[in-house]
DNA sequence: ATTGCGACTTACCACATGGTAGGTTGCCCG
DNA sequence: CGGGCAACCTACCATGTGGTAAGTCGCAAT
Protein backbone atom coordinates (compact mmCIF):
# COMPACT_ATOMS: atom_id res chain seq x y z
CA UNK A 1 0.00 0.00 0.00
CA UNK A 2 1.25 3.40 -1.03
CA UNK A 3 1.72 6.47 1.40
CA UNK A 4 -1.21 8.37 2.59
CA UNK A 5 -1.82 11.99 0.82
CA UNK A 6 -0.88 13.33 4.03
CA UNK A 7 2.51 11.89 4.47
CA UNK A 8 3.15 12.82 0.88
CA UNK A 9 2.60 16.08 1.55
CA UNK A 10 4.53 16.20 4.76
CA UNK A 11 7.28 14.52 2.61
CA UNK A 12 7.07 17.50 -0.40
CA UNK A 13 6.67 20.39 2.57
CA UNK A 14 9.49 19.13 4.29
CA UNK A 15 11.73 19.23 0.87
CA UNK A 16 10.59 22.45 -0.03
CA UNK A 17 10.84 23.79 3.51
CA UNK A 18 14.19 22.92 3.71
CA UNK A 19 15.32 24.21 0.09
CA UNK A 20 13.56 27.70 0.72
CA UNK A 21 12.79 27.96 4.49
CA UNK A 22 8.88 29.05 5.43
CA UNK A 23 8.52 32.31 3.71
CA UNK A 24 10.07 30.73 0.33
CA UNK A 25 7.60 27.78 -0.03
CA UNK A 26 3.82 28.42 -1.26
CA UNK A 27 1.09 26.03 -0.16
CA UNK A 28 0.17 26.09 -3.54
CA UNK A 29 3.63 24.85 -4.81
CA UNK A 30 3.57 22.07 -2.05
CA UNK A 31 0.15 20.83 -3.33
CA UNK A 32 0.82 21.54 -7.14
CA UNK A 33 4.08 18.99 -6.60
CA UNK A 34 1.22 15.91 -6.16
CA UNK A 35 -1.26 17.56 -8.50
CA UNK A 36 -3.60 18.64 -5.72
CA UNK A 37 -5.33 22.35 -5.35
CA UNK A 38 -4.06 23.59 -2.27
CA UNK A 39 -7.14 23.53 -0.43
CA UNK A 40 -6.57 19.90 -0.23
CA UNK A 41 -4.15 20.82 1.34
CA UNK A 42 -5.48 23.29 3.67
CA UNK A 43 -8.06 20.13 4.52
CA UNK A 44 -5.27 18.29 5.72
CA UNK A 45 -2.94 21.07 7.87
CA UNK A 46 -5.29 24.11 8.21
CA UNK A 47 -2.73 26.69 7.78
CA UNK A 48 0.46 26.81 6.59
CA UNK A 49 2.10 27.22 10.12
CA UNK A 50 0.25 24.26 10.84
CA UNK A 51 1.76 21.96 8.73
CA UNK A 52 5.41 23.70 9.34
CA UNK A 53 4.66 22.50 12.69
CA UNK A 54 3.27 19.21 11.64
CA UNK A 55 6.70 18.27 9.53
CA UNK A 56 8.52 19.81 12.35
CA UNK A 57 6.97 17.21 14.78
CA UNK A 58 7.46 14.11 12.72
CA UNK A 59 11.63 15.02 12.26
CA UNK A 60 11.43 15.20 16.45
CA UNK A 61 9.69 11.95 16.49
CA UNK A 62 12.17 10.57 14.35
CA UNK A 63 15.47 11.44 15.85
CA UNK A 64 13.76 10.94 19.13
CA UNK A 65 13.35 7.21 18.63
CA UNK A 66 16.78 7.11 16.93
CA UNK A 67 18.35 8.09 20.02
CA UNK A 68 16.04 5.72 22.32
CA UNK A 69 16.68 2.96 19.76
CA UNK A 70 20.81 3.51 20.16
CA UNK A 71 20.20 4.40 23.89
CA UNK A 72 18.49 1.38 24.88
CA UNK A 73 21.21 -0.95 23.57
CA UNK A 74 23.47 -0.48 26.94
CA UNK A 75 23.45 1.03 30.32
CA UNK A 76 26.85 1.76 30.52
CA UNK A 77 28.35 4.00 28.02
CA UNK A 78 32.64 3.90 26.86
CA UNK A 79 33.87 6.51 24.90
CA UNK A 80 33.95 4.52 21.86
CA UNK A 81 30.21 4.03 21.71
CA UNK A 82 29.68 7.81 21.69
CA UNK A 83 32.31 8.24 19.34
CA UNK A 84 30.49 5.92 16.71
CA UNK A 85 27.19 7.37 17.20
CA UNK A 86 28.56 10.68 16.13
CA UNK A 87 29.98 9.66 13.30
CA UNK A 88 26.53 7.84 12.76
CA UNK A 89 25.66 11.18 13.10
CA UNK A 90 27.37 12.62 10.16
CA UNK A 91 26.83 10.42 7.90
CA UNK A 92 22.84 10.17 8.54
CA UNK A 93 22.97 14.38 8.78
CA UNK A 94 25.06 14.22 4.79
CA UNK A 95 23.36 12.22 3.39
CA UNK A 96 19.22 13.55 4.75
CA UNK A 97 20.85 16.78 4.73
CA UNK A 98 17.17 18.28 3.61
CA UNK A 99 16.43 17.66 7.13
CA UNK A 100 19.90 18.88 8.41
CA UNK A 101 19.11 22.52 6.42
CA UNK A 102 15.62 22.11 7.72
CA UNK A 103 16.57 22.01 11.27
CA UNK A 104 19.37 24.71 10.82
CA UNK A 105 16.76 27.01 9.20
CA UNK A 106 14.65 26.54 12.45
CA UNK A 107 17.75 26.80 14.67
CA UNK A 108 17.91 31.02 12.89
CA UNK A 109 14.45 31.47 12.95
CA UNK A 110 13.19 30.55 16.38
CA UNK A 111 14.27 33.11 17.60
CA UNK A 112 11.41 34.84 15.89
CA UNK A 113 8.97 31.86 15.98
CA UNK A 114 7.08 31.67 19.22
CA UNK A 115 6.42 27.93 18.65
CA UNK A 116 8.73 25.48 20.97
CA UNK A 117 8.44 22.43 19.43
CA UNK A 118 12.14 22.21 17.92
CA UNK A 119 13.70 23.65 21.14
CA UNK A 120 11.78 21.19 23.21
CA UNK A 121 13.16 18.48 21.59
CA UNK A 122 16.77 19.73 20.68
CA UNK A 123 16.08 19.97 24.86
CA UNK A 124 15.95 16.71 25.85
CA UNK A 125 18.87 15.42 22.88
CA UNK A 126 20.75 17.29 24.47
CA UNK A 127 20.27 16.53 27.43
CA UNK A 128 20.73 13.00 26.83
CA UNK A 129 23.72 13.37 24.82
CA UNK A 130 25.37 15.78 27.82
CA UNK A 131 24.33 13.35 30.37
CA UNK A 132 26.06 10.29 28.34
CA UNK A 133 29.28 12.61 27.73
CA UNK A 134 30.18 14.09 31.06
CA UNK A 135 29.51 9.77 32.05
CA UNK A 136 32.53 8.92 30.64
CA UNK A 137 35.62 8.17 32.40
CA UNK A 138 37.53 11.26 31.34
CA UNK A 139 34.80 14.03 31.48
CA UNK A 140 33.56 12.87 35.39
CA UNK A 141 35.25 15.71 36.70
CA UNK A 142 34.66 18.21 34.38
CA UNK A 143 32.17 21.03 34.66
CA UNK A 144 28.52 20.74 32.48
CA UNK A 145 29.66 23.53 30.86
CA UNK A 146 32.83 22.02 29.43
CA UNK A 147 30.78 18.78 28.57
CA UNK A 148 28.15 21.19 26.96
CA UNK A 149 30.41 23.37 25.12
CA UNK A 150 32.38 20.82 23.71
CA UNK A 151 29.31 18.49 22.65
CA UNK A 152 28.45 21.56 21.00
CA UNK A 153 31.36 22.01 18.69
CA UNK A 154 31.24 18.72 17.65
CA UNK A 155 27.51 18.98 16.73
CA UNK A 156 28.30 22.56 14.94
CA UNK A 157 31.11 20.40 13.28
CA UNK A 158 29.24 18.04 11.70
CA UNK A 159 25.77 19.94 11.20
CA UNK A 160 27.65 22.51 9.17
CA UNK A 161 29.85 20.28 7.09
CA UNK A 162 26.76 18.64 6.41
CA UNK A 163 24.56 21.84 4.99
CA UNK A 164 27.72 22.53 3.58
CA UNK A 165 28.38 19.95 0.87
CA UNK A 166 26.67 21.67 -2.17
CA UNK A 167 28.62 24.75 -1.79
CA UNK A 168 32.22 22.69 -1.07
CA UNK A 169 31.19 20.81 -4.04
CA UNK A 170 30.93 23.68 -6.59
CA UNK A 171 34.21 25.91 -4.71
CA UNK A 172 36.62 22.35 -4.26
CA UNK A 173 35.31 20.72 -7.14
CA UNK A 174 33.99 16.96 -7.26
CA UNK A 175 37.09 15.26 -6.51
CA UNK A 176 38.45 16.98 -4.11
CA UNK A 177 35.25 17.64 -1.96
CA UNK A 178 34.61 13.32 -2.02
CA UNK A 179 37.90 13.27 -0.97
CA UNK A 180 37.36 15.60 2.00
CA UNK A 181 34.37 13.75 2.65
CA UNK A 182 35.70 9.67 2.92
CA UNK A 183 38.30 11.80 5.18
CA UNK A 184 35.45 13.25 7.57
CA UNK A 185 34.90 10.68 9.88
CA UNK A 186 38.49 9.68 10.72
CA UNK A 187 39.37 13.79 11.16
CA UNK A 188 35.96 13.49 13.76
CA UNK A 189 37.49 10.91 15.47
CA UNK A 190 40.63 12.68 16.23
CA UNK A 191 38.86 15.44 16.96
CA UNK A 192 36.96 13.26 19.72
CA UNK A 193 40.09 12.63 21.30
CA UNK A 194 41.17 16.11 21.85
CA UNK A 195 42.70 16.66 25.38
CA UNK A 196 40.21 17.53 28.20
CA UNK A 197 40.92 20.37 30.50
CA UNK B 1 28.67 63.70 9.17
CA UNK B 2 26.32 61.08 9.25
CA UNK B 3 26.25 57.93 7.28
CA UNK B 4 24.45 57.87 3.78
CA UNK B 5 21.32 57.13 3.29
CA UNK B 6 22.64 54.00 0.86
CA UNK B 7 24.93 52.83 3.75
CA UNK B 8 21.71 53.40 6.03
CA UNK B 9 19.42 51.03 4.28
CA UNK B 10 22.41 48.38 3.98
CA UNK B 11 22.51 48.27 7.97
CA UNK B 12 18.44 47.77 8.15
CA UNK B 13 18.67 45.22 5.26
CA UNK B 14 21.60 43.51 6.95
CA UNK B 15 20.11 42.76 9.83
CA UNK B 16 16.50 42.39 8.80
CA UNK B 17 18.19 39.91 5.83
CA UNK B 18 19.68 38.31 8.83
CA UNK B 19 16.63 37.64 11.19
CA UNK B 20 13.84 36.74 8.47
CA UNK B 21 15.96 35.81 5.07
CA UNK B 22 15.31 36.67 2.18
CA UNK B 23 11.68 36.20 1.45
CA UNK B 24 10.76 36.71 5.29
CA UNK B 25 12.08 40.47 4.44
CA UNK B 26 9.75 43.00 2.18
CA UNK B 27 11.76 45.95 0.61
CA UNK B 28 8.83 48.58 2.25
CA UNK B 29 10.19 46.95 5.68
CA UNK B 30 13.62 48.16 5.46
CA UNK B 31 12.81 51.62 3.62
CA UNK B 32 10.04 51.98 6.71
CA UNK B 33 12.47 52.03 9.28
CA UNK B 34 13.92 54.72 8.14
CA UNK B 35 11.18 56.68 7.70
CA UNK B 36 11.34 56.43 3.93
CA UNK B 37 9.03 54.76 0.69
CA UNK B 38 10.31 51.69 -1.01
CA UNK B 39 10.75 53.67 -4.46
CA UNK B 40 13.76 55.58 -1.66
CA UNK B 41 14.63 52.11 -1.74
CA UNK B 42 14.30 51.36 -5.14
CA UNK B 43 16.10 54.56 -6.15
CA UNK B 44 19.56 53.42 -4.67
CA UNK B 45 19.01 49.85 -5.65
CA UNK B 46 16.91 48.72 -8.54
CA UNK B 47 15.98 45.41 -7.22
CA UNK B 48 15.22 43.61 -4.13
CA UNK B 49 17.96 40.91 -5.28
CA UNK B 50 20.73 43.77 -5.98
CA UNK B 51 19.77 44.96 -2.59
CA UNK B 52 20.71 41.74 -0.91
CA UNK B 53 23.90 41.38 -3.12
CA UNK B 54 24.93 44.67 -2.39
CA UNK B 55 24.59 43.74 1.07
CA UNK B 56 26.11 40.35 0.72
CA UNK B 57 29.21 42.63 -1.00
CA UNK B 58 29.43 44.79 1.73
CA UNK B 59 30.47 41.39 4.63
CA UNK B 60 32.31 39.90 1.98
CA UNK B 61 34.89 43.05 1.64
CA UNK B 62 35.12 43.64 5.35
CA UNK B 63 35.78 40.17 5.88
CA UNK B 64 38.34 39.75 3.38
CA UNK B 65 39.80 42.98 4.64
CA UNK B 66 39.78 41.49 8.06
CA UNK B 67 42.17 38.87 6.47
CA UNK B 68 44.20 40.67 4.62
CA UNK B 69 45.12 42.84 7.88
CA UNK B 70 45.91 39.71 10.01
CA UNK B 71 47.55 38.16 6.97
CA UNK B 72 49.88 41.07 6.88
CA UNK B 73 51.36 40.51 10.22
CA UNK B 74 53.88 38.31 9.81
CA UNK B 75 55.45 36.19 7.15
CA UNK B 76 56.03 32.44 9.05
CA UNK B 77 52.85 31.15 10.99
CA UNK B 78 52.72 29.59 14.28
CA UNK B 79 50.21 27.32 15.64
CA UNK B 80 49.66 29.79 18.42
CA UNK B 81 48.63 32.50 15.63
CA UNK B 82 46.08 30.17 13.82
CA UNK B 83 44.78 29.43 17.11
CA UNK B 84 44.58 33.09 18.17
CA UNK B 85 42.78 33.98 15.14
CA UNK B 86 40.08 31.04 15.52
CA UNK B 87 39.41 32.26 19.11
CA UNK B 88 38.82 35.25 17.50
CA UNK B 89 36.82 34.70 14.91
CA UNK B 90 34.32 32.82 17.61
CA UNK B 91 34.22 35.84 19.35
CA UNK B 92 32.87 37.90 16.36
CA UNK B 93 30.94 35.41 15.39
CA UNK B 94 29.01 35.84 18.83
CA UNK B 95 29.19 39.44 19.01
CA UNK B 96 27.98 40.46 15.19
CA UNK B 97 25.62 37.08 15.61
CA UNK B 98 23.55 38.83 12.47
CA UNK B 99 26.27 38.75 9.72
CA UNK B 100 27.25 35.20 11.15
CA UNK B 101 23.34 34.07 10.44
CA UNK B 102 22.96 36.14 7.30
CA UNK B 103 26.14 33.98 6.15
CA UNK B 104 24.43 30.90 6.65
CA UNK B 105 21.58 31.67 5.45
CA UNK B 106 23.70 32.18 2.56
CA UNK B 107 24.92 29.02 2.78
CA UNK B 108 21.52 27.08 2.71
CA UNK B 109 20.03 29.38 -0.07
CA UNK B 110 23.35 29.27 -2.64
CA UNK B 111 22.06 26.03 -3.91
CA UNK B 112 19.17 27.64 -5.43
CA UNK B 113 20.81 31.21 -6.11
CA UNK B 114 22.98 31.78 -8.78
CA UNK B 115 24.75 34.08 -7.77
CA UNK B 116 28.51 33.06 -6.52
CA UNK B 117 29.14 36.39 -4.69
CA UNK B 118 29.61 34.97 -1.43
CA UNK B 119 31.24 31.47 -2.64
CA UNK B 120 34.22 33.80 -4.05
CA UNK B 121 34.81 35.24 -1.23
CA UNK B 122 34.37 31.74 0.87
CA UNK B 123 37.12 30.86 -1.91
CA UNK B 124 39.68 32.82 -1.43
CA UNK B 125 38.89 33.02 2.06
CA UNK B 126 39.05 29.30 2.81
CA UNK B 127 42.15 28.54 0.53
CA UNK B 128 43.99 31.50 2.75
CA UNK B 129 43.33 29.89 5.64
CA UNK B 130 44.34 26.18 4.61
CA UNK B 131 47.67 26.99 3.28
CA UNK B 132 48.40 28.66 6.44
CA UNK B 133 47.07 25.82 8.64
CA UNK B 134 48.69 23.05 5.90
CA UNK B 135 51.95 24.86 6.47
CA UNK B 136 52.28 24.66 10.25
CA UNK B 137 55.07 22.62 11.53
CA UNK B 138 52.68 19.69 12.53
CA UNK B 139 50.63 19.13 9.34
CA UNK B 140 53.24 19.17 6.48
CA UNK B 141 52.81 16.18 5.55
CA UNK B 142 49.01 15.48 5.50
CA UNK B 143 46.49 15.43 2.71
CA UNK B 144 45.01 18.52 1.84
CA UNK B 145 41.99 16.57 2.22
CA UNK B 146 42.31 16.23 5.96
CA UNK B 147 43.96 19.88 6.61
CA UNK B 148 40.38 21.54 5.01
CA UNK B 149 38.38 18.85 6.76
CA UNK B 150 39.91 19.50 10.30
CA UNK B 151 39.43 23.42 9.70
CA UNK B 152 36.04 22.88 8.30
CA UNK B 153 35.13 21.26 11.69
CA UNK B 154 36.54 23.90 13.70
CA UNK B 155 34.69 26.46 11.75
CA UNK B 156 31.53 24.77 12.04
CA UNK B 157 32.08 24.40 15.47
CA UNK B 158 32.16 28.17 15.89
CA UNK B 159 29.48 29.20 13.63
CA UNK B 160 27.19 26.80 14.43
CA UNK B 161 27.59 27.82 17.95
CA UNK B 162 27.50 31.95 17.22
CA UNK B 163 24.00 31.19 15.48
CA UNK B 164 23.01 29.36 18.70
CA UNK B 165 23.06 31.64 21.20
CA UNK B 166 19.49 32.63 21.05
CA UNK B 167 18.19 29.25 21.58
CA UNK B 168 20.91 28.36 24.09
CA UNK B 169 19.90 31.32 26.31
CA UNK B 170 16.16 29.48 25.74
CA UNK B 171 16.81 25.89 26.57
CA UNK B 172 19.42 26.21 29.37
CA UNK B 173 19.04 28.95 31.33
CA UNK B 174 20.98 32.55 30.96
CA UNK B 175 23.33 31.44 33.16
CA UNK B 176 24.32 28.13 32.13
CA UNK B 177 24.58 29.38 28.66
CA UNK B 178 26.51 32.19 30.09
CA UNK B 179 28.89 29.51 32.16
CA UNK B 180 28.93 27.64 28.32
CA UNK B 181 30.13 30.71 26.87
CA UNK B 182 33.21 31.60 29.20
CA UNK B 183 34.46 28.45 28.31
CA UNK B 184 33.61 28.05 24.76
CA UNK B 185 37.41 29.85 24.00
CA UNK B 186 39.24 27.65 26.30
CA UNK B 187 37.61 24.22 25.21
CA UNK B 188 38.24 25.09 21.21
CA UNK B 189 41.59 25.77 22.01
CA UNK B 190 41.66 22.33 23.20
CA UNK B 191 40.01 21.07 20.09
CA UNK B 192 42.65 22.79 18.18
CA UNK B 193 45.21 20.33 19.61
CA UNK B 194 43.54 17.52 18.60
CA UNK B 195 46.06 14.46 17.35
CA UNK B 196 47.08 14.94 13.48
CA UNK B 197 46.91 11.51 11.36
C1' DA C 1 -32.00 3.86 0.60
C1' DT C 2 -30.29 7.49 3.38
C1' DT C 3 -27.23 9.69 6.07
C1' DG C 4 -22.74 11.21 7.21
C1' DC C 5 -18.23 12.06 6.34
C1' DG C 6 -13.59 12.39 4.60
C1' DA C 7 -11.23 13.86 0.56
C1' DC C 8 -11.21 16.65 -2.46
C1' DT C 9 -12.90 20.65 -6.05
C1' DT C 10 -14.01 25.53 -8.08
C1' DA C 11 -14.91 30.23 -7.03
C1' DC C 12 -13.72 33.98 -4.59
C1' DC C 13 -11.46 37.55 -1.60
C1' DA C 14 -8.53 40.81 1.00
C1' DC C 15 -4.12 41.86 1.17
C1' DA C 16 0.87 42.35 0.59
C1' DT C 17 4.39 42.22 -2.61
C1' DG C 18 7.97 43.87 -6.18
C1' DG C 19 8.19 46.99 -9.66
C1' DT C 20 6.78 50.99 -13.14
C1' DA C 21 5.53 55.77 -14.38
C1' DG C 22 5.74 60.18 -13.64
C1' DG C 23 6.15 63.76 -10.87
C1' DT C 24 8.49 67.43 -7.20
C1' DT C 25 12.13 69.43 -4.66
C1' DG C 26 16.55 71.18 -3.77
C1' DC C 27 21.25 71.70 -4.80
C1' DC C 28 25.41 72.26 -7.65
C1' DC C 29 27.66 73.92 -11.80
C1' DG C 30 28.01 76.66 -15.92
C1' DC D 1 19.68 82.64 -14.02
C1' DG D 2 18.85 78.13 -15.84
C1' DG D 3 19.75 73.37 -16.86
C1' DG D 4 20.59 68.97 -15.04
C1' DC D 5 20.65 65.63 -11.78
C1' DA D 6 20.29 63.05 -7.42
C1' DA D 7 17.04 62.02 -3.99
C1' DC D 8 13.12 61.48 -2.89
C1' DC D 9 7.58 61.36 -3.37
C1' DT D 10 2.45 59.76 -4.80
C1' DA D 11 -0.20 56.90 -7.66
C1' DC D 12 -0.81 52.78 -9.73
C1' DC D 13 -0.59 47.89 -11.20
C1' DA D 14 -0.04 42.82 -12.01
C1' DT D 15 0.80 39.02 -9.52
C1' DG D 16 0.91 35.79 -5.86
C1' DT D 17 -0.39 34.85 -1.25
C1' DG D 18 -3.03 32.55 2.74
C1' DG D 19 -7.51 31.66 3.79
C1' DT D 20 -12.97 31.28 3.43
C1' DA D 21 -17.27 29.51 1.45
C1' DA D 22 -19.70 26.29 -0.61
C1' DG D 23 -20.12 22.60 -3.23
C1' DT D 24 -19.16 17.49 -5.46
C1' DC D 25 -18.08 12.70 -5.19
C1' DG D 26 -17.47 8.15 -3.44
C1' DC D 27 -17.84 5.11 0.21
C1' DA D 28 -18.99 3.03 4.62
C1' DA D 29 -22.19 2.44 8.34
C1' DT D 30 -27.15 2.39 9.87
Amino acid sequence: MSKTTREQLLDVAERQFAERGFYGVSIAAVADELSLTKQALLHHFRTKEKLYGSVLERISRDYEQALNDLSGQSDVETAEQLTEYLVQLAEDACRHSARTQLLMRELLDNKRRAETASTWYLQSYLETLTNRMGSLPGWSKVSSARVFARLYQMLGAINYYAISQPTLRAILGAEEADAVRSVFSSELRALLEAPVN
